[in-house]
DNA sequence: GGCTTTAACGCCATTACCTCA
DNA sequence: GCTGAGGTAATGGCGTTAAAG
């Protein structure tokens, strides 16, 4: 028996002894080494946890990619504040109830410093920015209210990955900067991977205890045959 | 065609902040 | 009011990929 599965950008394939020994060597003793409720349990989890399966190497992604630089083709990327400043006020920067962190450290000076227009407006707001409006903003935390939440898992469902204008749109959308959107579902794959990595920690454990459970009986059987060909009636 | 460089992206581990019991 | 735990937004590092030179 074989489960191959890729999901969530994590890929796992569990293999269980027991159809290929059952095939080479034909036991009369059947063998049902899945945990008795796996896999239903399994494909329900599946259905009914997180989204449609998706694989890290997932078609969007390179059509991302490939969106992303024939989309920031033409773009003059030395004009960074003015374009960062322009994706700003139009994505409407400030969250509705929210607080806006400091965008800093090496990605950022790195993407800030020949990035795209999109980048740009992300990540620039670290850029010339006073040591007193750093220190007010040093990463104060957004909380996203229940609308955008639910404006971003919806968009989750549908792809877990997004295009610059995907990104953008979404950004546009929420009054929230592509960064965020773009971390936002950056965590939400984490958390996706996370829980699947749950599931199939616990479908492992059962198919453990299963085999432990089977090579019991068999080993008791074993035992069972030998002392009947011993025995003197044979 | 093979190489190096660069940019963009995603994943992962971690941090830091926020909320709540 | 204080505190620890859990959730999650945000950050930094690293690997991969593709385009350009």
């Amino acid at each position: 028996m074989m489960v191959e599965r890729e999901d969530l950008g994590l890929s796992l394939s569990l293999s269980f002894p027991a159809e290929k020994s059952a095939a080479s060597n034909p036991s009369p003793l059947p063998l049902n080494l899945m945990p008795s409720s796996s896999p239903s349990t399994f494909s329900i989890m599946q259905k009914t946890c997180w989204n449609q399966p998706f694989s890290s190497s997932d078609l969007s992604s390179e059509t991302c990619r490939v969106e992303t630089r024939s989309f920031l083709k033409g773009i003059d990327v030395n004009c960074l504040p003015a374009a960062a400043a322009d994706v700003e006020e139009e994505a409407g920067v400030s969250s509705p109830n929210s607080t806006i962190s400091s965008v800093s450290g090496k990605r950022s000076e790195r993407e800030a410093s020949g990035g795209s227009e999109e980048h740009d407006g992300e990540r620039a707001c670290s850029r010339g920015v006073s040591d007193e409006e750093d220190a007010e903003n040093s990463r104060k935390k957004l909380r996203l209210s229940k609308d955008q939440s639910a404006i971003l898992e919806e968009s989750f469902k549908e792809h877990n990955t997004l295009n610059p204008k995907q990104k953008m749109a979404l950004a546009k959308r929420l009054g929230l900067r592509p960064r965020q959107v773009e971390v936002w579902f950056q965590n939400r794959r984490a958390r996706t991977k996370l829980k699947q990595t749950e599931v199939d920690c616990e479908f492992l454990k059962r198919c453990c205890e299963n085999l432990t459970e089977e090579n019991r009986r068999l080993q008791k059987e074993v035992q069972e045959l030998r002392a009947l060909k011993l025995s003197p009636q044979l």
